[in-house]
DNA sequence: GGCTTTCTTGAGCGATCGCTCAAGTATATA
DNA sequence: TATATACTTGAGCGATCGCTCAAGAAAGCC
């Protein structure tokens, strides 16, 4: 007795979700845009997710494990030091992506004054992606693709830092990203 | 004939908005929100401003103002170079600010997917930022102060994009903000 | 004191917000 | 085919959004 299946791909809308969001923010996106662009009708969605928050937390977790997932597998290929030399250019120069910035830098910015829940699982997220660049850092290190006299967590937060401000500048039309994204790659060759 | 000033100090609304927009951003920022805190009666309030947006051009407006004014007062005083240097500690320091991060990078993240009129009036100002910047790095190299080898421009592109990832980061509680501003510091002495 | 002019007040507009729920529809089991 | 079990639909809830406007209160001029 069990009868029909969605019509819809839940992963599919998540993503759908996530790029939305991650483009026009929470406050930016309402259930009329989710409905439209989902194709879902309130009821459809409300069974679905549960409330708007509950599938922004879904696209978090989905924005970060894939993020975590590239940065790991580019290093795989590279090696931890270019790895991180890659990654400010590949970040900002995927065209087919729905917005420079980091989403999860956006959510913190918007919803961090009010104490909000989204808040706090894109500040945790943050600190996720910090302990890869830190595992970066430190295996790079140990490689000796790097000077033994750095701290790689400090170089990890100066990096995120350098990252994040090189995604918001990337969406500004007077500033060219890619001449940034040169600078911080190869300012890694100096330590 | 003419009678009964208003009893507010327009100015002074001008500063208590701009703080409460620099903190909650656009959308959350609520004119009950505003009402509560500026004391004005919605009457009142369209009758000084005309309406939220225009309030928030104008705090725009003063918060860039007194952005720059600061900046050349700290190169008046220590010179360019010293200056640029010193810039990142102080943006972060202040304890009385409302936020940490820039009101013109939240806002422009904010809104410019929507292409509201304030996302590219916040993109202009940081514009006019950037223009500071390059003339304290342009200053700065004719004293000899940098190589000569270096664009100003370009200094100036990453240099505020490295003061625009600080500010978001000095926002989180799990990095050391004052590290990353001093290595951003340090970074000038290798020009 | 009258008169004019501006400012203040607050009820409340239409629109939109996130969300609920009852009715209708489709599907797998019996 | 009949029944049980989801899923889909869409009207519409209460709350809040930015904002309007008419009425009342206060201050400068005669």
């Amino acid at each position: 007795m069990m009868p029909r299946k969605p019509e819809y791909d839940r992963d599919d809308l998540i993503a759908r979700a996530r790029d939305m969001f991650w483009r026009q923010g929470w406050a930016g996106t309402s259930l009329k845009d989710l409905e439209r662009e989902l194709k879902l009708k309130p009821g459809s969605f409300y069974a679905a997710f549960g409330s708007k928050d509950a599938l922004y937390a879904l696209a978090l977790e989905r924005y970060t494990q894939e993020g975590v997932a590239r940065l790991k597998a580019l290093a795989e290929e590279l090696g931890p030091k270019a790895a991180l030399q890659a990654q400010p250019r590949l970040v900002i120069e995927t065209g087919a992506l729905p917005a420079k910035a980091c989403m999860l830098a956006k959510t913190y910015a918007e919803l961090q004054a009010r104490d909000h829940d989204l808040a706090e699982k894109a500040a945790a997220h943050m600190a996720e992606m910090k302990a890869c660049f830190t595992d970066l850092f430190r295996r790079a290190q140990a490689a000796g693709e790097i000077g033994p006299g750095h701290d790689p967590a400090r170089l990890a937060s100066r990096y995120q830092s350098d990252l994040l401000g090189l995604r918001l500048s990337a969406e500004r039309s007077d500033v060219d990203a890619t001449a940034i994204a040169a600078d911080i790659a190869s300012d890694l060759d100096r330590l």
